[in-house]
DNA sequence: GTAGGGTTAG
């Protein structure tokens, strides 16, 4: 065996120069390296990291290794490639003890790629001890090492590098700011960020302003993150998906929808992520009719996962159940989150024990539950008035899926006892809670003293939301009315202070229908829709004919009016009302009609849509910010109890 | 060789 000459070492082999070595016989396992020259040796490395045929290239390399060979780079690299295609974790490692088995320190590039090697095996403390004895480290050492910071959501060591780099004096490019930009997770951070990224000139590349993008909205910084997309001269579609889903997602459904409409006059299609987005902004608006014409181009990605549980949720928010069906029966795979998204929509929606049904299929189907899909069943058991069940779960889920009972399971529970009227062991429950009550957790319990109209347990209940959330309009004024009922009127004009000192209005009641896949608002007291007066006429004439088959119209609304709508002459023209007649107008015979609120329905309302569905035979959805009511015949899906 | 966007509750 000769030799090997310094120049064979770490020979620089080009793919292009792949065919040169074409003609080679293959190192078959039988061969004798001793007989083979250095050059073969190598040519046939080559060849078999270029073809991808790992378990020969590592074959070859060890062979090398006896003798001292050792390929370039590049080689190296396209070997480490395949390890990665190939999941070969094992084999990675030996070509990482390979390239430095020679005593010499390899090329910051191969070097680079090993470390990348490490992170996408998730081994980052092998990536970062490589990284540790680096002698030089460039840009891209440290990008690769951020970036899998940042993707563990180790986001303090992501930023912590940012600043050792700095200090090292290696200068971060775009790819440093758009992988650091994920782990930013504070305003101040994200502010310093984008003076950083303003300062190195590098505003203006599409990566990092999607990254921006994202952030600002994720923390809740809309403004910002419309600045920055409006900022922009070229964009691309990941950007017009960044800005799309970051509305979306911040509940600005019909931004999201426009901006989505600007996109495609853009000229860019939509993919799955677009849809998605589009899918929760339906979603957030109630859109069903929309929602179904994306559905004709989410077929297009019928595999996506995301999209699908996207699609079914949009369904069951909607409160089309049957078409949540008919999609979650035909997807091609279901994970936790399409699972939970049905029994959730089930369940809301008052179809509950379908809910637990789904609940059993699930399990059976070897899908394990998480926080959510326990909250769903909760929710199912509380809603059919399941007292032992919901116990049992609740009491079970951390022996059974490990999962320790948070705040809103707790919740769950309080509107289980409280609908059952067990509201002192409602009471127990919060003060035996593991975890903090919230504003929403003695909410629920005013829930239940308005539904079993528990005046004292009310006032103490509302004190305590208030003392939480002192923001909040819809418990002042019910409180407010209590006091009234009771001619406690230092109290109602306490109340009354306590709410013109905080800048506190009440939040107008206003109610969407879409018709012909157009939103129609009605607002309380508003009178900006064309048809006004007609849809008056209508209902002055729609309430005369309910009365003749019994409706009273209530005005007793004290702890009835649970952040409804204001109690007065405009009782008569709530906006649910103004909707449905509206609804009753436009729609054809004999389809559903579906309204989402601002508030909470008012019993009066709740009543009145009753009897409504009952008399012109419909069925009627209204979708306010906490439940789902589907009247038909002359009942609510609800229970009457909400 | 290093980078950006989408799903369940509240």
């Amino acid at each position: 065996m000769k030799a090997v000459s310094g120049k064979l070492k770490y020979l620089r082999t080009l793919p292009s120069s792949v065919s040169r070595f074409h003609s080679l016989t293959p190192l078959a396992s039988h061969a004798q390296p001793k007989n083979s020259s250095s050059s073969t040796l190598l040519g046939e490395f080559v060849n078999f990291c270029y073809q991808r045929d790992l378990p020969r290239a590592m074959k070859a390399m060890a062979v090398m290794e006896r003798h001292g060979v050792y390929a370039d780079s590049l080689t190296y690299s396209e070997l480490i490639k395949c390890c990665l295609a190939r999941n070969a974790v094992e084999q990675g490692k030996l070509v990482h003890k390979h390239v430095f088995s020679n005593g010499h320190q390899p090329k910051t590039f191969l070097v680079n790629i090993l470390i990348n090697m490490y992170v996408k095996f998730s081994l980052l403390e092998q990536a970062r001890a490589l990284f540790d004895q680096m002698p030089e480290r460039n840009v891209v050492s440290w990008t690769t090492m951020i970036s899998a910071y940042a993707n563990a959501k180790l986001s303090v060591r992501a930023l912590e590098f940012l600043v050792l780099m700095l200090r090292e004096g290696v200068l971060p490019n775009m790819y440093t700011f758009s992988s650091v930009l994920r782990a930013c997770d504070g305003l101040v951070n994200l502010r310093q960020l984008h003076c950083g990224i303003i300062k190195v000139g590098l505003e203006s590349d599409v990566f990092v302003r999607s990254a921006l993008i994202d952030v600002y909205s994720k923390l809740d910084k809309l403004k910002d993150a419309v600045c920055v997309f409006n900022e922009m001269e070229t964009r691309d579609y990941v950007v017009w998906n960044s800005i799309i889903g970051g509305l979306a997602q911040n509940s600005d459904g019909d931004e999201a929808l426009n901006q989505f409409k600007m996109m495609k006059r853009a000229g860019f299609s939509a993919d799955q992520s677009t849809l998605t987005s589009v899918l929760r902004a339906c979603t957030g608006l109630a859109l069903l009719e929309v929602g179904r014409q994306v559905h004709v181009h989410v077929l297009k990605f019928n595999v996506d996962l995301i999209l699908n549980n996207a699609l079914l949720d949009m369904y069951c928010k909607c409160g089309s159940l049957e078409d949540a069906k008919s999609v979650f029966e035909r997807m091609v795979d279901r994970d936790v989150i399409s699972w939970s998204t049905m029994i959730a929509g089930l369940a809301q929606n008052g179809y509950s024990r379908e809910a637990l049904k789904f609940f059993d299929l699930m399990k059976a189907s070897g899908v394990k539950p998480n926080y959510i899909t326990i909250l769903g069943v909760l929710f199912a058991c509380s809603h059919a008035g399941l007292v032992d069940d919901g116990w049992y779960y609740f009491q079970s889920m951390k022996r059974l899926y490990g999962i320790d009972p948070g705040r809103e399971h707790y919740g769950c529970i309080i509107d289980l006892l409280g609908r059952a009227g067990k509201l002192d062991e409602a009471v127990k429950l919060i003060h035996e809670m593991k975890c903090e009550p919230d504003a929403v957790t003695w909410r629920t319990l005013l829930g239940a003293c308005r539904v079993h109209r528990n005046v004292d347990l009310a006032i103490y209940a509302a004190k305590q939301v208030l003392k939480l959330d002192p923001e909040d309009s819809g418990t002042y004024v019910l409180l407010s009315n209590i006091y009234a009922n009771s001619q406690r009127w230092e109290d109602v004009s306490e109340i009354r202070r306590a709410m013109r000192h905080r800048g506190i209005a009440k939040e107008p009641g206003c109610s969407w229908i879409e018709v012909n896949k157009q939103i129609h608002a009605f607002i309380l007291g508003d009178t900006a829709h064309p048809k006004i007066n007609e849809i008056n006429r209508g209902l002055n004439q729609l309430i005369h004919k309910l009365m003749g088959i019994g409706y009273v119209p209530e005005t007793d609304f004290v702890l009835q009016d649970l952040e409804g709508e204001q109690r007065d002459d405009s009782l008569r023209y709530h906006s649910e009302k103004l909707a449905i007649v509206f609804g009753l107008m436009s729609l054809s015979t004999g389809s559903a009609i579906r309204i989402r609120k601002n508030l909470r329905i008012c019993g009066d309302c709740h009543n009145f849509a009753k009897l409504v569905a009952k008399m012109e035979c419909r069925l009627i959805v209204i979708r306010d910010p906490i439940r789902y009511h589907h009247f038909q015949n002359g009942v609510c899906s609800c229970g009457d109890y909400w």
